[in-house]
DNA sequence: TGATTTGTTGAACTCAGTCCAACAATCCTA
DNA sequence: TAGGATTGTTGGACTGAGTTCAACAAATCA
């Protein structure tokens, strides 16, 4: 599976868990805009330039967590039954994705959702994960049938619900239980609206 | 209305819209990215820091257009009937919204919309935009008895259909007639999903 | 005339992100 | 055991948006 021999050149100083770990201690304790690149770096000591080779961006950290969760949903996607509804695939994948979530492991960028709307990084870069979403959404819907205008709205309104979802649920504090009811909740309404091909 | 008498110190030596002007200009030269602010101010003849009398961010002469349309929204809001649904009264503003657009009248984000999937300042003014409507619009709804994550569901759904047309009309460039067949087709399933409250 | 108000300017600064050339540590081959 | 190839790290210089602040300029008002 993964590489097994020794790898040929010079060996990595750093990984991505090593500057996520040192970012991650540093968002919580200056918060996300407190803290700077070379802060991180020189944490985890290696030197500012190398956090560009583990990250394209300083936000990507912030994502991490739930950028794992989402490369899943292609693969999710394709498993689902020609026969079903492109919709009911739609549900089930994003079900499949909330299903990872639940008191034991709350993504970071959730727990710190509130900073998204006062950080421009961090808008920025949640625009380009909401965008990619859709476009794969929307793609999967127009090769089951449905026409541009409307693949896009229903991807755009299926992903709208997921963050409805992730920000109440968020809210909902320490009190919180499974992601999944409240994903549920919010993604029937728009499921309905948009199965009847 | 207006202030009719003069004003008091030293007038001012540029505007919103000299500054939007040159601005614009720039962006079709060179685009977006490849124009800088001192460019801007230069060409309106003022200096770098007076742009920042008249406008937060660069990005924000991109919306000018749209965000003059999107500011009545509110106001088209309120003058809803009580006795209409609440989904109602948010179709009819976003509609409202969209009357205002037509073959001869493009905003210049919509003309320009791929842009803001490959610049980052665009998009996080695009979701400083998005967000703030669809706070307006779930306030709203909570206010017409919507549940909270229902509230947001419906907005964000909304929203995005309000996207996916104004996408689908710069789409069909030239030969694209009013925005509002788009708009009232994206947003009919979202209204309906959501009406029977 | 001088005080007040409003707007412009320049300078210095922070920080993310980019580019590139020098260098360091490893493996492989002869 | 010495080269070469490979891979990763580092430092330096740079761009450009956005911020802050103090100095200055142009107007009105008393």
């Amino acid at each position: 599976m993964t590489e097994t021999s020794t790898p040929r050149g010079r060996p990595q100083a750093a990984s991505r868990e090593l500057l996520q770990d040192a970012a991650l201690e540093l968002f919580l304790e200056n918060g996300y805009a407190g803290t700077t690149i070379e802060q991180i770096t020189t944490r985890a000591g290696v030197s500012r330039n190398t956090f560009f080779n583990y990250f394209d961006a300083k936000s990507d950290v912030f994502w991490v967590e739930l950028d794992d969760a989402l490369e899943r949903i292609p693969a999710s996607l394709s498993t689902a039954p020609p026969t079903a509804g492109g919709m009911q695939a739609v549900e089930a994948a994003l079900l499949e994705f909330g299903g990872q979530f639940g008191p034991g492991r709350v993504p970071f960028a959730l727990t710190q959702y509130e900073l998204v709307g006062s950080v421009n990084e961090l808008q920025a870069s949640a625009l380009t994960r909401f965008t990619r979403q859709a476009a794969l959404l929307a793609d999967f819907l127009t090769s089951r049938g449905f026409e541009r205008l409307r693949a896009q709205t229903a991807s755009y309104a299926a992903l709208g619900a997921v963050v409805a979802a992730g920000q109440a649920w968020a809210d909902a504090g320490t009190a919180r239980g499974d992601l999944l009811p409240y994903l549920s909740a919010a993604l029937s309404p728009v499921i309905g609206a948009f199965a009847d091909e």
